[in-house]
DNA sequence: TAGGCTTCCAAAAACGTTTTTGTCAACGCT
DNA sequence: AGCGTTGACAAAAACGTTTTTGGAAGCCTA
């Protein structure tokens, strides 16, 4: 009742009202001043639903929360700091973004989430996070003509847009640090290989020791979920191989900060006689004993770049094959790590 | 159209189709199941805007996320649990949460944003988080007769449903345990005071030193976000203060984290030379140097409580006056607080 | 001055539901 | 036998937009 409400009261037709208000330049700028302005003084906004039914979009890209109930949790970790950036870009985009949670971690409950989410017509567009080497998700939405972006990469040959933290880069580097602090016995304590980021550290850190001539020992890479418990018991277990390792890279600074403490406990001096680096350079990291070497990436600019895809994608200005981008990392050095001792 | 095809593949009318669908009991149940049965073999689903465009409602329960940008992060500590709890409990009911960001920590947008989400018909229901003592947010939901529930109180008079965490029965109990630890000089490091959870444990704090008739310090109590920087610098002042305390109670885990850091720097020995407890039961509390004394709050408890709040306001079975829930909290006793050394 | 272009606005038809109001038969009751 | 009741379904009117179609001025050109 509203815009009709609105027009009524200016006396010109609900057409006019309405195109006017949605930007269209066939209303003579007197009057879509003046509808402009009484609209603002009535407070009329147009209503959602009759908007949407009528023109099929919601101006709301959607992205579901893989989180309570998982091992391996995403919201506590970066989801503030991305889902901020994404948001702060859809803003100027006229969009906003819209979360919801999934609860379980059921592959067959998760599909009928990401059907009712795209097929129920909740949202123009997706965002897709937490991406594993075969993502059911993103074959759905390729599938459902949806536009999105991933939040790291996935396996496949079809062309699609995604936004990465350089992963691989991130390990490489740590591995070759160690390397060159003279340790040749490092273990990773990486996430589970199903999801594609821990893929790519693996790489990174397989990298960096051919280029080094050290040889892969199985033994010393280790997957667990990304808490600090994980870290502690993987370290713990590490620690009293037959032939321990000297340095230790790990998926995420939870997880170093749970290798610290299984140190500790063992006596060991984390820095001198074990080389210990995390990722991801939480507020934690800075403060724990010692404070940890770790990677940083730019979160919050990841989220930006997701944002502006998305906007991109919604207007057409660009094709899913067209938006790669891989943030770069850097690492940064704390007292964690360092030469190996004779 | 799909309720149309739906009817007409079924040689039915729209009406009673939708009547079906939606339970009603003025369709014959043989008529009832083919209309089910048919319904899920032909993937109908019902258009989510025509039917918040006729009915009104949306099956959505909102909670704005304060976040990024804010020094006092929301969704990292405990969102992921909380917001996993009110989910479950929402689903059950048939209402979906849906979250999305206040990018800004700016007044006026803040009440745009809520404003938008309410006025504009985006949801049924309202989650408000990390109230406020004095807090806009309550006035303008219950001005705009949308029912909500808080988490966390608010000073107002005006009856609403809240659900909350007893902050200050813990910080009574972590207090207290100070005292009776021997500890006389105990440091406050809370978050801001223009949070009510931030009064209360003033409060829990107060009542505590007051029962075992220990004057208040003003210099005593410090007040910063909650972060391990912010614990940091408030400890590292707090000791080089004249008459330094001999214990610190933190308003969180990763504050408490900082001040360990702080203590550490100064070669002071955690849990003997001063006692510190943390707050929240974090993963990383279980693995500081020492393991952190804290206190546990069961967060996706009061999620849960706070779904079925919502869901008994939505249907009209409780007024929000009736809704009243205070978690009970346990102190879980770790390594760094101890018996005050003479 | 007639014809054709613009420029600005209006009428009206959707969009896919829910809900109100009926209709029509069958049934039970006095 | 007649009458109200009930049970199962249908017709049609909304809900508040957007968009298509179209029309009336006003202006320019030949």
């Amino acid at each position: 009742m509203s815009i009709v409400l609105l027009a009524r009261d200016l006396g010109l037709s609900i057409s006019t009202v309405s195109r006017a208000l949605n930007g269209y330049d066939d209303v003579a700028p007197a009057t879509r001043d003046r509808i402009f302005q009484r609209a603002r003084e009535i407070g009329y906004r147009p209503n959602p639903g009759a908007r949407r039914l009528k023109s099929g979009k919601t101006s709301l890209v959607g992205v579901i929360l893989p989180s309570a109930g998982d091992g391996v949790r995403f919201v506590d970790s970066v989801a503030s700091s991305l889902l901020g950036g994404v948001e702060a870009e859809l803003e100027v985009g006229g969009y906003s973004l819209i979360a919801t949670m999934q609860t379980r971690n059921d592959p067959v409950r998760e599909t009928a989430l990401y059907e009712n989410f795209i097929k129920g017509g909740w949202v123009d567009a997706l965002l897709i996070v937490r991406t594993r080497v075969n993502d059911p998700r993103v074959v759905f939405a390729r599938k459902a003509h949806i536009p999105f972006v991933t939040y790291g990469r996935t396996e496949t040959t079809a062309p699609y847009a995604w936004v990465d933290t350089d992963n691989e880069q991130a390990f490489f580097l740590a591995t070759e640090r160690q390397i060159e602090f003279g340790h040749r016995r490092i273990a990773l304590l990486n996430g589970p290989l199903e999801y594609y980021f821990a893929r790519l550290r693996e790489q990174g850190y397989a990298n960096a020791l051919a280029k080094h001539g050290i040889a892969l020992d199985q033994l010393l890479m280790r997957n667990g979920d990304l808490s600090e418990m994980s870290g502690y018991a993987m370290c713990r277990s590490l620690l009293s191989s037959p032939s321990p390792p000297t340095a230790i890279v790990c998926a995420t600074d939870a997880m170093a900060v749970g290798a610290l403490a299984a140190c500790r406990e063992r006596g060991i001096e984390v820095g001198k006689a074990v080389s210990i680096v995390g990722y991801g350079n939480s507020s934690a990291s800075a403060f724990s004993d010692p404070p940890l070497t770790t990677i940083d990436h730019a979160v919050f600019d990841n989220g930006r770049h997701i944002g502006q895809s998305l906007l991109r994608l919604l207007r057409g200005e660009a094709k899913p094959g067209d938006i790669h981008y891989l943030e770069p990392v850097v690492l940064v050095p704390r007292n964690s790590d360092g030469p190996r001792i004779a």
